[in-house]
Formats: structure tokens, sequence, C-alpha cells
DNA sequence: TTCACTGCAAATGCTTTGCAGCGCC
DNA sequence: GGCGCTGCAAAGCATTTGCAGTGAA
């Protein structure tokens, strides 16, 4: 018999929580678990990897955090955002990433699962390029 | 010598490649590559892990299979019904599989991406959602 | 015959966990 | 003062890889 504890969460405002925190509030993009670490720690906040997946696990489950799949599997992390939903396009050699609307797919993401009879929907898009930067440093050699 | 050393691609049909080939027509949606292999097994037909893994990875390099990541990072696939490019509309709950064809988005894709000076482009776009059984058996139940 | 393919097992790399001490509430 | 949080290091998993033998072309 589990006693609720009131409110069903209590969570600590700590030294580590709040640089993790801080820390993705100065990220526009995703990051992984581990690029957060080493980003810590080149800003002298020491918080444990250990620690860090924690925190981020927490976040996550209480729904601070977007918590997507890189492509070799790699959890990757962002701050919820946001009043609405959006995607981005990535260089795929610099990091760079551009904030898009996408109405358009949105809809249409919406429209096909409906039609399939899908309910709770929800979608991931993810472009990936060379950014004009780097094409032009590929073009010129 | 062969012919075209180039890149690639002379694959040999083996037993075991065989075995996971027919293991994947058989089955109508995605499957992890352990469970694959936990399948073959079951089969009789003794295919090593590492192998088996060979095989997916590369059968998804020559196109023959879709590859995807599952809700924990693991990768699973399934033989590729349609021969260009597509996403999926999957169900979370029963790992049911929709092919989509979103040529109003890749266009999106492709302009937006150029727009911003992009090149090289590529996307994944997954949807998921609650199949139209998996909503019912949730409405009812 | 040749060389890609296999199996085995050790190695990787990301993520999780046991335990003891620390600090937030 | 209690107990959740931390750090550390070892454990856990899926996946990859080195090596030598095997079999497809």
């Amino acid at each position: 018999m589990s006693v609720r504890t009131g409110g069903g969460g209590e969570v600590r405002n700590t030294r580590q929580r709040r640089a993790v925190s801080q820390a993705l509030a100065s990220l526009e993009d995703f990051i992984s678990t581990q690029d957060l670490h080493a980003l810590l720690r080149e800003r002298g906040e020491s918080v444990s990897l250990a620690t860090t997946y924690r925190i981020l696990q927490s976040m996550s489950e209480l729904g601070e955090l977007d918590v997507l799949r890189g492509g070799d599997g790699e959890a990757i992390y962002r701050r919820c955002a946001a009043e609405h939903h959006h995607h981005h396009l990535v260089c795929r050699r610099c990091g760079a990433a551009v904030e898009l609307e996408a109405p358009t797919v949105e809809e249409w993401a919406g429209r096909t699962a409906a039609a399939h009879g899908f309910t709770e929907v929800d979608h991931t898009i993810e472009i990936t390029g060379l950014c004009a930067a780097c094409s032009a440093r590929r073009a010129d050699g």
C-alpha cells in the first residue's frame, strides 16, 4: 500500500538540478546527455554523468523536457518549449540549426494519421543537410 | 577481379542470409535484431547474433529494409515494401505500421532546406499514435 | 582458389544501479 | 532530522569488431 506523498513528486532544488536547468535554458536545440555533461564540465559546473542522466530522466518524466532519439539511438533532450510545436533543420557538419514552422506538415500528419484511424498522434520531423556555409566550404575545396 | 569493385557490393547468397530474408518476409511489422535472432533460433535456423546484426545492417544499407528506432533506442527493421523513399505511421502500443507517401512533405522539406541555403538534404519523419484497434480497445476497456 | 561471410567472444559505448555520505526541506 | 539526491564505480544491454576457419562464386 503506497502512501502518496503530497503533490505526487517531491523534487529538490539542488545545485546540480539548477545547473542542468540553466544549461538547458541556454540551449536552443536538442542535446545528448553526454554532450550536456561535457558542457557542464566546460562551464565549471561539476555534475556527475550519472546524475546528469538521472536529472534529465526525471525532468522528462515531469514533462519539463522533450525527448528524442538521435540517429544512433542516443537519447537527446530539449527544454520543453513552448507554446507551440516546431521542427528543425540541422547542419550535419557544423550543427547549426534553424527552427521551422510547418503548419502544412502538421496538418498533413494529423490528417493522415486520422485517415488510418490513429489517435493520440505525435510526430517527429528532422531535416538534415549541409548549411550554406558548409556547402560553400565544400565546393571551394 | 570484379567488374565493379567500386564501393560495394558483392553479396553472397548464404544460408544465413536466406534465413534472415525468409524470416523477414514472413513478418508484417518491425522487429528488433535481438527478436529476429530469437525467432530464427525458434525456427531451428542457426544464425549467430553477430551475423544477424551484420546481415540486417547490410540489407538496410542496400535499401532492402526499413530501419526505425524503437522507443528505447533499439534498432528495428522491416522488409521494405515500397521501392522509393517513404515514411511510417507506427502504433506505439502494438507496433503496427502503415507506410506513407508524403509528396507534399517531401517537397516542403526540400524547398524549405533550399530556402535556407542547405544542400544534400535528407529528412526523417515519424508519426506515432494509437492505431484504430488499440484506440478502440482503450475506449472499451 | 579466393575472399566475403560466419561464429565466437571480447570489446565498445551509452545508460542504469548499489551503496554510503551529503544537503535540501 | 529525515530522506531524496549525489558521486563513484561497477553492472547491464544492445551493438560492434578481431580473428581464423568455412563456403560461395
